[in-house]
Order: structure tokens, then C-alpha cells, then sequence
DNA sequence: CTTGACCCTAGAGTATACTCTAAGGTCTAA
DNA sequence: TTAGACCTTAGAGTATACTCTAGGGTCAAG
């Protein structure tokens, strides 16, 4: 199959797939004559396993160590694969709990303010992110998370 | 105070303090003769509240919004400043139930795993990204949030 | 023989928020 | 007067994972 089929059946993009081509994660197995990639079912399972492991939250750099285990499972041992999903398990936890931290005091932020039509001359958001004592209390730095 | 001290005492760095004026966020009262920016207990203040607000998960986008409204609060109501909060509580939960299902969906690829020092031949974490029936269904795309 | 859907490459752009560098000027204390 | 800490600017680099563009080739159907 060329590209587009391998696109469609594997959920990943055309760009995405040379993209990860690129990042030496999967290589068609073939080239037509006038150079399109041609992929074989064996090169969709590696597509599904890439996709797969990158909805559970692995990264690329990740991936790329489950794809070499895959490749040749001898020379691994189990704990090569599941090292990486415990610390998986770890970062998503903290994660997490940063995160309900965060809405914990978003919700006092918010819960606080009247938010109608009123000035917002003595709004109670404002003010608590102008006074330290209010709130917002030792959180940790989680913007980054946060963000899309 | 020059840009040395309102890096100590608001917790940004200087390089983020000229960043953010950069980005329009933050200005310095007064410069010296020597061009060096000199910052005002009000600065401070600012400085705060957007450090405040960044650990909060607002964006710098949201911020900016904050900081407007704070500069002229009789032009703005409450309701400006609590929409913002209210769809930061929303992102947050909606991330966090992803996380979750994505923890959920860790646990039993991990678990199912010996982890020992046996080859990976039958890995049970291989084999569950390889086959679509696994313990992996209908997961979010949550690749972003959960890399740090 | 042309239209439209598909494919190719190299490389730039997007998003967010920094973080750092180079090259240089200023200030203070010993 | 000199070392060292501090400040300045413009601009590049970092991280991650795409996403898109330009400019061009291929292929099947009508």
C-alpha cells in the first residue's frame, strides 16, 4: 500500500508518517519505481504499535526504545519494557497530582468571584492573584502541563 | 531596584523578567543614567501577580488579560475575569480525567508485565501495543500533556 | 490530453515559554 | 586599577511533535 492507505488504516498522517520516517522510527519496505513508499501489512503493525504506544503518553524517544525491544525481542528482557512504562506511570501521577492541586486552587479562585456585571473594581480574582496571602499557596510550577 | 533584585524577590528570573517585557507584560517604572531598568514596589507587584497567575496554569495570553483588567478595573466586570477562570478549570479537568484514563490504561499494560530479567520474547507490554485487542481502547490523544 | 488525486523532497513554520549567547558597558570594593 | 558582579541588546537556541509549503513528478479515468 502506498502512503495514503497506510495514512487512513493506521490513523496517523501522511506528513506524520514520513515525519516519523525521518526520526528513523519506520521505514517503508519498499519504493515503487517512480519512488513512492510502498508499505507492506508488517509495516502497519509498526504503525499501529507507534500509534498505539503514542496515545498511552510514551514519547518518541520512548517509542523508539519499545520498537528496538520489539525488533528483537532476545536480546531484551522484560524489565527493558517495563521500566519505561512504571516511570510512565510515575511522571502521569505527578502529573496529576500537580494538576488537582492547581484546580484545588482554581477553584477558590473562582468559586470567590461573583462574576457578573459588576465592576470590577473589587473582583475577587484580581485581587487574590495581587495578594500573596490569598489562595494561591505554594504551587508547584505547573504551567507547562497545563497548556495544550 | 534594578532587574537583580526583582528576580529575588519575585521568583522570575531576569532573563524572564526581559522576556516578558518583550512580550508586553511587564515594564520597568525608570531607567538609570547607565540605562539599567529600575523597578518600583509596584513592579514588584506585577511581577507577582503574574508569577502568581503562571502557577495558577494561566497562560501568558491569560495573564495579559488579568493584567489589563487589573490596570483599569471600573472597564471591566467580574465576569471578564471568572470566564477566564472557569475555562482553566475546565481544561484542567479535562486533562486530568485524560491522565487519568491514560493511568488506567498504564497500570494494565505494567501490571501484566513479569518485569524480570526473563527475554522479552513473550513481553506482555510488546505485545499489548502490538495488538489493537489489548488493554489499550479508545484512548485519548494525550501525547502533549503528559510529555513534560 | 487533461484533470484531479496522489506522491516526492527539503526545509520552514507552529505552538509555548522560556533560556542562553555574544559582545559589550557599569559599578563597587579592595 | 582591576577583579568580579551586575547590567545592556539583539537574536539564536531549546524542548516536543508535528504541520505545512513550495515546487515538482505520477497515475488513472474520461
Amino acid at each position: 500500500m502506498k502512503i495514503g492507505e497506510l495514512s487512513k488504516r493506521s490513523g496517523l498522517s501522511a506528513h506524520t508518517l514520513r515525519f516519523y520516517e525521518k526520526q528513523g522510527l519506520i521505514q517503508a519496505s519498499n519504493r515503487s519505481e517512480s519512488n513512492y513508499r510502498i508499505y507492506s501489512s508488517g509495516d502497519l503493525a509498526t504503525a499501529k504499535f507507534i500509534k498505539r504506544s503514542r496515545d498511552m503518553g510514551f514519547s518518541l524517544e520512548e517509542v523508539e526504545v519499545f520498537l528496538s525491544i520489539r525488533a528483537d525481542k532476545p536480546a531484551h528482557i522484560c524489565r527493558d519494557a517495563k521500566d519505561i512504562a512504571q516511570q510512565k506511570i510515575k511522571d502521569v501521577q505527578v502529573k496529576i497530582e500537580e494538576m488537582q492541586q492547581v484546580l484545588v486552587a482554581l477553584h477558590k479562585l473562582s468559586d470567590a468571584c461573583c462574576g457578573g456585571s459588576e465592576s470590577a473594581e473589587f473582583c475577587t480574582i484580581i485581587e487574590a492573584l495581587e495578594d500573596s496571602e490569598a489562595a494561591v499557596t505554594a504551587l508547584p510550577n505547573v504551567s507547562q502541563e497545563i497548556q495544550a
